[in-house]
DNA sequence: TATCATTTTTACCGTTTGGTCAAATCTCTT
DNA sequence: AAGAGATTTGACCAAACGGTAAAAATGATA
């Protein structure tokens, strides 16, 4: 009697999950995510999600209680897989190791993950309404502490003078830029709709110029 | 009678524009460019835009036939100052001189037009339902042309060896980065909502980034 | 100031949307 | 095979949605 008796209220409490719910959890969350990355969080409909998932809204509505948290779960998901990468970067390393490692780990995420890429773009052009407070605490934190490291590199003359959360910005435009903006990629290098080869000379290119020199110096002679 | 005799059907003919027509039409295209920047095609709705424009929604109706119409005309309006920048790049100058200068004129299109950036962002994270053509065609064909001039410099060893296609990705998406993702970049920098302070510090990391050298050469003292 | 075209409003329509409810069905355990 | 709990369904609802029609109000012009 003192247990949080479940009753007749859906799947929400502490249970052991079944194995139809396991399943249809992942299957709505899949569905949702490829609903939300494409067309946002206003403009995703609890419809389409559904029929994604080849399930009834109200069945959908069954295992999650409203839009609002599908989005929620994905995006709680989302995060942990979103920050490993930059998690790795270690102060011991070499900074042309850490730095290209942290780019390839990047890129390979971009590639394994787009739309979950998508979906956290779409949730930065709204304005990031849901996850403004992680922004501005977890993300923070932790990107100050990995800014700390590559300040150390630079004072140590072994990074060239720049601002480090710039870098940062500039690693997390160009690598995530291959999964936001894959249609206009592909249609500019002329490629078919599932064509990802563009990866490997993706890898090539910010080698180059995170690891490299574009411009060489001028030759005067 | 032979005449296109506009009766009693808007103001869609070929009409000079009166002044109130002039005057509105501006009006519901800053507010679409509002409302469709932050939530997309589908996520944005015409009471909405009604709204931010302070008109009610027939009379919004009256000046644009449909919601696909506005869409379509700020595209449209967009597409050409999106590449202004582009066409700019001269293959006489210098390379570091032309791609500095690109940079510079992108990173100050991205901050005059945050909106319109995050617009087009909107439009490819959908999968540019509405300007996949664009991209196939008019933009294919410009990209070929200044990676043309690209590949010129780098066979006179100008310019590292790399994909000209693949620089233009970085640099497209390095400083469209600072209006589309800018909640971001804000949280991460700890700056209030209207500062755009940060905009300094990026020309000078991207001018290290692409003209100058990150990693320095490793000394073997 | 009367007239005519332009502009705005009010009232509405059919559809889509997020979400509820109770009944029906299925699944698992005993 | 029966019962209990878990799952699924169909019927529904109020609000929001894109859009229309016609009347009312306004503006320009002669």
């Amino acid at each position: 009697m003192t247990e949080i008796s479940a009753s007749s209220e859906g799947p929400a409490q502490k249970r052991p999950k079944t194995r139809i719910q396991k399943e249809n959890e992942t299957r709505i969350l899949l569905a949702a995510l490829e609903v939300f990355s494409e067309n946002g969080f206003r403009g995703a409909t609890l419809d389409r999600i559904a029929a994604t998932a080849k399930m009834s809204k109200p069945n959908l509505l069954y295992y999650f209680k409203n839009k609002e948290e599908i989005h929620t779960a994905l995006l709680t998901d989302l995060l942990d897989v979103w920050l490993a990468p930059l998690r790795e970067i270690s102060p011991h390393g070499e900074p042309a190791d850490e730095i290209g490692s942290y780019i390839r780990r990047k890129l390979e995420s971009s590639r394994q993950f787009p739309r979950e890429s998508r979906l956290f773009a779409n949730e930065m052009l709204a304005g990031a309404p849901h996850i403004g407070d992680f922004l501005q605490s977890e993300l923070k934190q932790l990107v100050d502490e990995k800014a700390a490291i590559f300040q150390g590199w630079i004072d140590e003359g072994r990074l060239a003078p720049c601002d480090p959360r710039h870098l940062l910005f500039a690693i997390w435009s160009t690598t995530q830029h291959y999964a936001d903006f894959s249609v206009q990629v592909r249609h500019v290098l002329g490629l078919q709709a599932g064509d990802v080869s563009y990866y490997a000379e993706a890898v090539s290119m910010l080698e180059t110029l995170f690891l490299g020199r574009l411009v060489p110096p001028v030759s005067t002679d």
